[in-house]
RNA sequence: CGGACUGUAGUAUAACGGUAGUAUGCGUGCUUUGGGAGCACGCGGCCUGGGUUCAACUCCCAGCAGUCCGACCA
């Protein structure tokens, strides 16, 4: 993509409304624009962003067997009813058609759509078990939005819903696959290193709800981490689990982290109001065990924004920046400007993602700074200075090195 | 939901009970080109409603909006 022709535009002051490391940045880097408390537009470098991170979540879940889905965000009342959470729910968004004057929920989750779904298909032992998901906006009526992309009144969440015969299969799936597609997200995205497997309160009938916590100032939560296990415990249930799960170790170190998962087993909590049964081999009439599994991509892309950043900007790991390499021409020469339009043109026929800072009114140091604003990951630099060679720079690192285009090439399309 | 603070050009800010200033941005022209470059000219603004006052962007009240703290977070 020409920068020249991306339509927004960085900024160099922090906007006023956003105390947030992560909003400040992706607002002044172009990724997003606040529309009001809690509810951004991904602009094109954002939902380039986006996508990387949908696509990497989307292939673990097919990994373990997930088949994609999309429900709608408009609900009927009476699904809501059925689970009680039309009234219990407190963040439930609920309006009523000034037409018709029929009430409607907008979906924070999706089991009140997902089970009775199901219900239409799953009629045998030998339909289990199920996985199905999808990766679609959630409205929840906060009572306070916070932390610029962390807490939100509209977001993207990946909602997993697994059906099982029994909770033995769902034990088997929850803990060996669906844990480790989690933790093959985040690996993938990044944080893996920062974020630990927590136990928490919330289990429906189980004891504990898991979570995927990564460590960050900016974190709403309080985690106790066994260093050795990378195992941690959130603090709301401490008092009843205070050393490490897997170890017993008690010396347990204290941080701030950011939710960016949730497993829970729902066993039948949905199963049951909705009906949801079926034949097992014996002939019996049995209930559907169930187990759910969300990732909050907005608030996923800004934990990595807390993380990755420094003073000019932000530091994306590569594998969700938004383009692999940022290639900027410095010259007004035409001979090194048809050479970056060269270089240009290669890296796409390589299929090497490039945004390309083409612009001829623009100073060395503002595109310079730009791109430390933006953070994509390889910096190539074209300019009087550097002959026939490429100057190659990672965002994170202070030094730089010239190489021939052929070398570039073979370097970044592999 | 309770509390605190804040609303001034596109953005970030200043001052003042009596003609609203600066930076940046945007437009034009010239100069400049390895870290948001320079000069000149131009464009553009007091959240909404009420009250006090001769006069309100400024003081008071309410509303709306935003941020932060707390509570809440199936």
């Amino acid at each position: 993509m020409r920068q020249s022709l991306l339509f927004t535009k960085t900024r160099k002051e922090i906007p006023k409304d956003e105390d947030s490391i992560n909003a400040q940045l992706l607002i002044r880097a172009g990724f997003v624009d606040k529309v009001m408390a809690g509810v951004y537009t991904f602009l094109p470098l954002g939902l380039r962003v986006f996508k990387k991170i949908e696509n990497i979540i989307r292939e673990e879940m097919v990994a373990i067997g997930g088949q994609e889905i999309l429900m709608p965000s408009l609900q009927p009342k009476e699904n809501w009813e059925k689970t009680g959470r039309w009234e219990g729910l407190d963040n439930l968004f609920r309006f009523t058609s000034h037409y018709s004057k029929i009430d409607y929920a907008l979906g924070a989750t999706h089991e009140e759509i997902i089970v009775p779904l199901t219900k239409k298909f799953i009629f045998s032992y030998k339909d289990l078990p199920a996985y199905i998901f999808q990766i679609q906006n959630k409205f929840r009526d906060e009572k306070r939005v916070k932390s610029g992309l962390l807490r939100g009144r509209e977001f993207f969440m990946k909602d997993f819903y697994s059906f099982h015969k029994d909770e033995k299969d769902l034990d088997l799936f929850y803990f060996k696959k669906g844990k480790k597609a989690y933790e093959n997200v985040f690996k993938r995205a990044g944080i893996g290193s920062s974020t630990y497997f927590t136990f928490a309160s919330g289990g429906t009938f189980s004891k504990y709800s898991h979570e995927f916590q990564t460590i960050s100032s900016a974190g709403e939560d309080t985690i106790f981490l066994c260093e050795k296990c990378k195992i941690a415990v959130n603090k709301e249930i401490i008092s009843e689990q205070n050393s490490c799960p897997d170890c017993g170790n008690k010396n347990l170190k204290e941080e701030k982290a950011v939710e960016v998962g949730n497993i829970f087993q729902l066993k039948t909590k949905y199963s049951i109001p909705f009906d949801l049964k079926y034949r097992d081999q014996d002939g019996a009439e049995k209930d559907v065990i169930m187990g759910c599994y969300g990732i909050g991509l907005n608030r996923l892309i800004g934990a990595i924004v807390e993380i990755f950043h420094d003073k000019n900007g932000i530091i994306w790991p590569e594998a969700v920046a938004p383009f692999k390499v940022h290639l900027l021409n410095l010259s007004k020469d035409k001979k090194n400007r048809d050479f970056a339009e060269k270089i240009y043109k290669d890296l796409q026929i390589s299929e090497v993602e490039v945004l390309f800072d083409d612009r001829v009114d623009a100073t060395p140091g503002e595109k310079f700074a730009e791109a430390d604003l933006i953070g994509i990951t390889y910096r190539l630099v074209v300019s009087d200075k550097t002959g026939s060679k490429v100057e190659i720079k990672r965002r994170n690192s202070k030094t730089s090195s010239l190489v021939s285009k052929k070398d570039l090439i073979t370097k970044l399309s592999k």
